[in-house]
DNA sequence: CGGAGCGTTGAAGAGCATCAACTGGAGTGG
DNA sequence: CCACTCCAGTTGATGCTCTTCAACGCTCCG
């Protein structure tokens, strides 16, 4: 089986050629396991390789002068964490583990080639970093435009999306290794706050988290709350799109 | 004088070559001049041509059910302002002019020839995507962390930054071409806190914005209050760099 | 000269932060 | 096997930041 599988699946993975998949596959040079809670890279960092992330559950953020941080996105298996790096040499915020993962590395001269040789497979490479780029865009909607309860809801929906995409979760549920801590990072808001709003998303049965489980109840009632719309996830046919059909 | 000019000027132009600087000069279909205040490309619009802008200011932004919008990007002379939809094909968000502006616009068919053909320069493409990208980032943090005075602080020292670059302000002083309407939708904050914090930024000396003009008084000051470090931005030598060696 | 658009200011209140205390479960060591 | 600690989650009390609503002044322009 391919390490690449889950690489851009759900999002237009069928746009490339068995061949680019080969020449993907090929470009990896080792796999590593990545315990959790660690610093993977640090703002600033030059960067070699950059680090599919094959299982697991990591993040990028920045810090505050206050000692809190701001997680600027949050990295499901299938994506290529720090592509960005390539072209920009170096990166502007921190990277890591929120469980332990296993990664697979792909040095930048692997993707000096593709750019030279596979043009095809390079537009697809780029296009996955808008693709990040697109998730930051919802990010500052999210986050400057919608209150607590609606920057959670749009957040759970995000990345239920996003797993659903690559085969783990569906039918409402998926597994999110965030504590409430995290998930306040990743909306600006704190631990507390985001205990309370969880709470209220609960007794109105739109929602519920326990234990790192996420179960939606009223997917609909949710994506009203947080003006969701998949849209910008830019996913192939699904659920909602064969429900309109 | 070449209209591709102020491309990632100040930002790693150097790093193209003359032959590179050409290509992309022929790359440009045509000029268009368009109005201030209209909405160029909408949601979900299919893009067939990308937009350099030659002079004046644009953004990108997204409405919210309230009528209020966010705005994601702020686009000055030297952005490419929409490149990312032509490896997305389709766009996640709207994108409007601010003043009356000039444009160059780039078929993708012409990129098309410049990715199969001169890896180098689609590398710079790309990497120009991700600078976008890499601000994206800041918004959020900016968004998500900082008050709203720091907000203001931050948003302006970015512009003020970016402006430089291409040549235009410097002394502390330039122009932008924002209400304090935008300016709040940029921020996340309403125009009544906008007034109210310029008023505070003012009355503590650090910046003034009055018709249209910015001044910073205190930069150093101002880049404390926004928690501002300029190395998002992937700035060529700047002055603080300057001023350190 | 009247209106529209932007800026400014005041008053009141909602939403979220802050501080603090407590619960329960998991892991650890006696 | 139980005390102990640590961490995540939970809840209450209080206050600040920012929003909301409203009014008014200024400037530009038809």
């Amino acid at each position: 089986m391919r390490v690449t599988r889950d690489f851009l699946r759900g999002r237009g993975r069928d746009a490339m050629s068995e061949a680019d998949k080969d020449i993907l596959e090929r470009a990896v040079d080792r796999i590593d396991t990545l315990p959790a809670r660690t610093i993977v890279t640090r703002r600033g960092d030059r960067l070699r390789n950059s680090t599919l992330l094959l299982e697991g559950a990591m993040c990028r953020y920045m810090d505050a002068r206050d000692g809190f941080r701001q997680l600027v996105a949050l990295q499901v298996p299938g994506d290529f964490v720090d592509l960005h790096g390539y072209p920009l040499h170096r990166l502007d915020h921190d990277v890591g583990t929120l469980t332990e993962a296993r990664v697979a590395v792909v040095p930048h001269a692997a993707i000096d080639s593709i750019v030279a040789d596979h043009p095809q497979l390079a537009r697809i490479l780029w296009r996955s970093t808008l693709l990040d780029a697109a998730l930051h865009r919802e990010w500052i909607f999210r986050i400057g435009r919608l209150d607590a309860a609606g920057r959670i809801a749009h957040f759970l929906l995000e990345t239920y999306h996003r797993l659903k995409a690559t085969g783990r979760g569906g039918n409402g549920t998926f597994e999110l290794a965030l504590i409430q801590q995290d998930l306040g990072e990743a909306c600006g808001l704190t631990s507390v706050h985001v205990n309370r709003t969880l709470r209220r998303l609960r007794e109105e049965k739109l929602v519920e988290a326990v234990r790192g489980t996420v179960t939606i109840l009223d997917e609909s009632g949710l994506a009203r709350v947080g003006e969701f719309d998949p849209d910008y996830l830019y996913l192939e046919e699904g659920p909602w799109q064969a429900a309109a059909a």
